[in-house]
Order: C-alpha cells, then structure tokens, then sequence
DNA sequence: CATTTTTTTGCGGTTTCTTGCAGTTTTAAT
DNA sequence: ATTAAAACTGCAAGAAACCGCAAAAAAATG
C-alpha cells in the first residue's frame, strides 16, 4: 500500500469517528506502530489532524455546532451511554432532536448494525459516521428553534413507517401528568412518533423531573423505558414506577 | 509501444483502480523503470495523475478527500458570492450539497426572504441561521459520503415541487459532454433536481472545467448559469458559450 | 536516399525515501 | 511509586527516485 492510500485512509477513518486509535490502524493496515506513528506525525504537520497520545482526533471534531456549551453535559454522557445499550443489532429506531439524543448518535458501538429514521439533521450527521447504520433523514420544514424537520409532511411520512425502537429527548416529565411540552406543532409531531414505535424510550436530565408544561404529550403508562442519569434506586425515581415503564 | 499507448494504458489503469505501482507497470508494458518513471513524471505535469512515490493516483479519487477538508476555501468564496446575486427577494430555491454550495449558504445577504428546499442538512442548517429564510429539507436514505439524501424517496418528493431556481455543485463539466457524474444514484438526483426548477445555476471551480466522467447529466444548453471564481471574460471560459448559457 | 536532428530509452552510479527493529524515554493510569 | 503502553531515537536494508550519458529509434531535412 502506498503511503498516501495509507493517509487518505486514516483520513477516512477520521472523518468517520472523529478519532483513531494508532493500535487499531496497525491491525487495519497491517504496518508497523513505527509507520503509523510516522505517518500520523508527518498528518500532524501537515495540520489535517490533531495528534494524541495513543492516536489521532479529527481537527474539524468541533461541529458546525460548539458543543462546548451544552448545558449538563456529563449527565447527558451518562444518559446516552445508558440509551445506546437499548439499540440491538437489526433494529430500526426512530429519533427526534435536542442535544441528549445528539450524545447518544455519538455513544453507539462502534460497528452496530441497524436503520435509523430521524428528524434531526445534526444527529443524522452524526449517525452517518457509522458505517453499519442506515441512516434516513426525514424531511419537511425545518424548525430554525429546534433544528429539526417538522410539520404536516412529516407527520405523514411518520404514519407510513414502523419503528422498534423510539428514543425522545423531553421537556418536562411528571407522574401525575406524564409527558408534556409548550409548542403545539412539536407535540403533535412527538404524538406521532410515539404512535409508529413498538418501544418508547426516553432521556431525560434528572432536573426535568416533576417538571410540567401546559401541552400533554402522553402519559407514563405509554412509555417503555425511562433513562436518567441516576442510579436506578435513587429516590428522585420512585414515584415513577409504573406498569410498562422500566427506569434505568 | 509507443509512448501514447503506454500513456493510454496507464490512465486506463488508474481510471479502473484509481492507483497503480509503478512496479506493475514496469511488468504489464516490459520497459524500464525509468521510462514508467518518465512517464509518470509527463503525466503528473499534465496534472493528468498525482505522482506519489511507489506510483500514482487518481486526481479524482484524491480530490474527493481534498473536498472534505474545504480545498481552494478562497475560490469557493468568490463563486458563492456571485452565486449569491442571483437569489431574489419572494424566490423558491432548490439546492444541492458539497462545499461551495455550502459556501454560498454562508454568502446571502442577511435579510433576504425566500423558501428555499435542499437535500444537504448541512445546508438546511446554515440557511436556519437566516430570520426570513424557510427551510424545507428534503428526507430520504441519507448518503455517508456525499453527505445529502437521496434515493427514490427523494426523486419522488421533487416531482411535487417546483422551483424557480436551481443551485449545484458540479463533479465535472465539459464544453462537449455539458455536466458529468460518477455516482449512478446522484446523478438520478440531480437529473430530477433539474427537471422541477425553471433556471438552473452550476457552481463550478476552474479546476473542473474540461473534465469529463462517465455518467451524463445534462448539455450545456439545459443549465442557464455557469458561475466560476474567474473573469468573465477568461479564456479558459471561451468554450463554454451556449444559447442560453450565461457566464457569470 | 543519406544524413542530420530530435526524441526516446536503458544503464550505471548515486541519492533519497520508506520501513522495521532495538533500545531508551515518556506518558498515563493505578 | 509502579508498571505497561506508547512515543521517540538512531540505524540499517531495501526500494524507489534521480542524474547524466550514450545507444537506439524516429522524424525531419536537403
């Protein structure tokens, strides 16, 4: 293999998870540690990636979108990792927006295999990198408030799919009054989701617990899975046991 | 062998593998080490391949990679500025993927108002940013690589609209063979994306120009736009008068 | 047709590039 | 502090590139 197959390689790899690991570049090309070191050094001078102990980070990891700022972030880490345990091989999953489920896109196994509708595009983006996800982007109007499609056109593609598994960010969750929201289109939107899944799953900072809004999206019993980031025993859960609904 | 036979047969091998060792070669046309050597040398001059040590490259494939990382970023910015005059206030645009559209997403002045559709989330996040744009992304299979939807969904949805203008990037283009591609399902794509728009404006760098691929877009004659980062009146543009061509 | 001119090609010698190895130093995590 | 993994350093062998030259081939010329 030429050195430059070598480096448009590694760029792939790059573009692809943002990150590589010198160990896994040796097994993948088949060279020395010594080549790849060299190679990866020679890539650093030439700026088109950032050199770490170890291996290799993207330059252009830092998205469109500065996620520096994203409020709680450890807590989301820790919600996603949860999440992505719940995706299985051969599934087909259905996700809406916000930056929850953006962290989970990015906590999935490396080489899982499945299909993945979404309605944001900033998580398709980061769904692409994957090279055994499916990735179908639905369109319609795109909200410049929540960066995603939504709308009459695509609530009825909703209607026309069949999901196993639907993971939803919230805005506010509740016992008594379950899930609710303030923007009517975005409800309507999330009604729909809910209503094409076998599943539902949903993420959620524990700060938004026993919080209410003035829209009802749906209340627990219809929920399959509810994920914080606290242990599962932590008393903040307990009002929240209910039939269908498994805390983790 | 002749010298332009063995030329032949060197780029037909690239065309077929996009690489090949000079080694090889030397075995398949029974010459010296040198005379590959030479020929190689003429050729990367002709900027027909890239030389790299051990044998060579595809321009093309290697310029795949170059994309990601923004190449010629000051010439895309020129194009897209022209590009820019040509969207009205009230206007309904349609436009593709790739970076110099990208660019020119980045490019329009700040308050216009007008809808436009596009199959690039990057893109339909970049047009957010603007008070009186709206967005309609178009959903489908979502492509890894040229980072756009696409897809039968897709070609579907664009024959239910109709757009007054109509803005894409460009693979290669050709005074002869007009607009060229390489991806069958792109190329679909696009032919549908100019079936629905009443004008069509191709952004292209100089780089492209009298480079032709395998699969046929359109002639000249069907796009009303050709916008370049050079002068109007250069002469490398001299080729490319057409009817209802205008240069830009 | 003969001869001159130009181009092309292969060869020998030299230089540069690439890669892996061995030994040492640095890093990061416990 | 200990320890294992990774990074660095220098080196050497093999491969490829380069340079100048001269033979061979092709083209041009009178």
């Amino acid at each position: 293999m030429l050195k430059q197959e070598r480096h448009d390689l590694i760029m792939r790899q790059i573009n692809l998870h943002n990150r590589v690991l010198s160990s896994d570049l040796v097994q993948l090309i088949n060279v020395s540690e010594d080549t790849i070191r060299r190679d990866l050094q020679e890539m650093s001078d030439a700026s088109l990636l950032f050199k770490v102990h170890g291996g290799a980070l993207s330059k252009s990891y830092h998205s469109i979108f500065d996620d520096s700022d994203v409020y709680a972030k450890e807590d989301k880490i820790v919600i996603a990792k949860k999440a992505a345990k719940l995706v299985k091989d051969g599934m087909v999953v259905l996700t809406g927006g916000g930056t929850t489920i953006l962290e989970l896109a990015k906590q999935l196994p490396e080489n899982i295999n499945a299909t993945f509708f979404t309605i944001s595009p900033l998580v398709a983006l980061e769904l692409a990198k994957y090279p055994n996800i499916e990735v179908i982007l639905i369109g319609g109007l795109f909200s410049k408030n929540s960066q995603i499609t939504y709308g009459g056109h695509v609530i009825s593609q909703l209607y026309e799919i069949n999901v196993d598994l639907c993971l939803l960010g919230t805005s506010a969750i509740d016992p008594k009054n379950g899930l609710t929201d303030t923007d009517w289109e975005i409800n309507q939107l999330k009604k729909a989701m809910l209503n094409c899944a076998k599943k539902v799953a949903v993420l959620c900072i524990s700060e938004k617990l026993n919080t209410s809004l003035r829209l009802k999206l749906t209340s627990l019993e219809n929920i399959n899975y509810l994920i914080t980031e606290l242990d599962v025993n932590d008393e903040k859960l307990i009002d929240y046991q209910a039939k269908e609904l498994k805390i983790i």
